[in-house]
DNA sequence: CTGCGTGCAAATGCTTTGCAAAGAC
DNA sequence: GTCTTTGCAAAGCATTTGCACGCAG
């Protein structure tokens, strides 16, 4: 149970958060496995998934799930933003601010509770 | 191979249809094979997830990818909407228009396609 | 030392596929 | 009767878990 015995440092931790510290960018697990395992060779994926969960409930990092695509995982703690996927390489990018007009307008009866907007198109890596 | 051959019109074929039309929200394969299931007892997965894809192929259903869940399907050929997820029940449910001031601003270098909106909260049957 | 974290492999859970039998036309 | 569709069971994938060993503290 994370969070009540100890937390040790170990390579592999290490290796994951910076990972998500220099990408700069939300990640999913297979994404992390490739940049982590530059650091790490031999890191498993099944370490990948423990230490996320870990960092998660730490709160150190925050879920963004993606509409059809794998969970991926971002530095938490930052104000109300938004995503944008690349159609081409399949990266997820924050974007600042929120082109949000009002609150939607609901169902009679509906109760309104939070929002989501994912914005798709071209990175500028995959524009060349 | 759909599309090609024949289509013939099944009983099995033909719940599904109906319970998209009296659903009429986006429906996932398991809620699906529940409504169709009433209606043609014993029908199973495998055909609710062939019958689906081929409804996709001729275009009488759209998918609807959700952030962290599983795919819906929607009767195809409406205009541009967003959709509701309640936090209670989990179903999904069409909104009419759209919010969304202006498209969003993107990073330099990137180009804009498309976007997708969800709205969460609780719908009318689980405010009771 | 003590016991948490890791790697491997087996186990899930959801979706897809192979195959023989049932059904549409 | 012919050829598609179905139901069952097995196969795939991505993710999770069990276990014995290795490493952090």
């Amino acid at each position: 149970m994370p969070g009540t015995g100890q937390t040790r440092n170990t390579r592999q931790k290490e290796a994951i958060r910076a990972a998500f510290v220099e990408a700069d960018r939300p990640l999913s697990p297979d994404e992390l496995l490739g940049l982590a395992q530059a650091r790490v060779g031999g890191l498993s994926l099944a370490t990948i998934y423990r230490n996320i969960s870990s960092l998660v409930e730490d709160r150190w990092l925050a879920e963004v799930a993606v509409p059809g695509g794998a969970m991926r995982y971002e530095v938490a703690g930052k104000a109300h933003h938004h995503h944008f996927q690349c159609r081409g390489c399949g990266t997820l990018h924050e974007l600042e601010g929120c082109e949000l007009r009002a609150k939607p307008k609901l169902p009679v009866g509906f109760e309104y509770a939070s929002h989501e907007l994912f914005v798709y198109g071209t990175c500028a890596a995959c524009m060349k």
